[in-house]
DNA sequence: TTGAATCTTCAAAATTTCTTGAAAGATCAA
DNA sequence: TTGATCTTTCAAGAAATTTTGAAGATTCAA
């Protein structure tokens, strides 16, 4: 076994920042953690690289790389004469953001959507003196499905003003993105 | 022990979905749970009352109360002649949004933004040749602060757009909400 | 093929989070 | 005060989530 090479104290600092982030957000701290370190180093790394990085198990890596690629955030990269396989980050988080909100989002609030307007019916079919709890319920229904509409409407939209948003962090050598000089 | 008294099923349906959603922003599903019974509700309950129609303990039951209060969704009620305390749901969610945002949500962008920009000077002081890590990290940071303004933009601003949106959930009787005579 | 290097999977262990229930603390009528 | 009722707290247990590590799968050069 060879000896460990933690990453910088500072990336070690600013992979744990960015963790809390992703953490809020609903997912695993390691996998902040492993986009981070790809964010920061110039070039694709190994998975081996990123396990003695940031000091995680074979598996915890395997396993954090894929979700990271299920999202979009992380890609594979082929280096030639290399049997490894590398990664490198993703630096539209843009893509990430549309991803997360048109697929785990949009299924919570089509769920809760659902959920409520059943709920709407059944206490319709129970009959008894409920009036007052079913109109309190269609106007949860409503906010519902406002909710939903609203994602939709997000998800349809090119979202153009996020794209500047996350567009900040794209590599700082400035190569042109889109209609600039050929490619 | 009396025989317990949960909810019509189609409100524990309800307040189900409702904690999914609730859950989904970090709280934990009893809080939706918990709310949801009030809301629908016509009238106060007492702890002993949500207890009951959850199924939770007395226990699970003040500490939800507690935390709803804390994040002012719920309101305690004073019903005269009655030794319990009482409670009803907060219809304005704006109200809690804004609490959760100015509360949570800017202190974890200042504590990431703040470890960001630690890592930067780090990175600097450590002299050896990380510039592109440098760069890359100036661009993080530069997230961080955009964010973080753009919370406290949220903040500052009245947010009216999104009182219509929350606005939707007060009370069907539709009794005007401002000038309401006396009181 | 074979074998070395690498990756993935998944059951078990570790960790974190949540709930319970009982004891202590309030409150209030008598 | 006392006793009855109701609430809060918190340690212990339960449940859910995350991580580990090793077995098995995969890949590729020889």
């Amino acid at each position: 076994m060879t000896t460990p090479h933690p990453s910088h104290p500072a990336v070690l600092l600013a992979a744990d920042a960015v963790g809390d982030v992703i953490e809020y957000w609903g997912f695993r701290k390691a996998l902040g953690r492993v986009w981070t370190v790809l964010y920061l180093w110039d070039g694709p790394l190994s998975a081996g690289d990123i396990g003695e990085r940031l000091q995680m198990s074979a598996g915890a890596v395997s396993m954090a790389l894929t979700e990271l690629q299920r999202w979009a955030v992380v890609k594979r990269v082929w280096l030639p004469g290399e049997r490894r396989e590398f990664f490198e980050a993703e630096v539209d988080l843009w893509k990430m953001i549309a991803k997360v909100i048109s697929e785990r989002e949009r299924y919570l609030a089509r769920g809760v959507r659902e959920r409520l307007e059943q709920a709407g019916k059944m206490l319709a079919e129970s009959g008894s003196r409920v009036k007052g709890q079913q109109e309190k319920l269609e106007k949860l229904v409503s906010v519902a499905q406002l909710a939903e509409r609203v994602i939709e409407a997000f998800i349809q939209s090119r979202m153009a003003d996020f794209s500047t948003f996350t567009g900040a962090l794209v590599e700082p050598e400035g190569r042109p993105s889109k209609a600039r000089r050929g490619r």
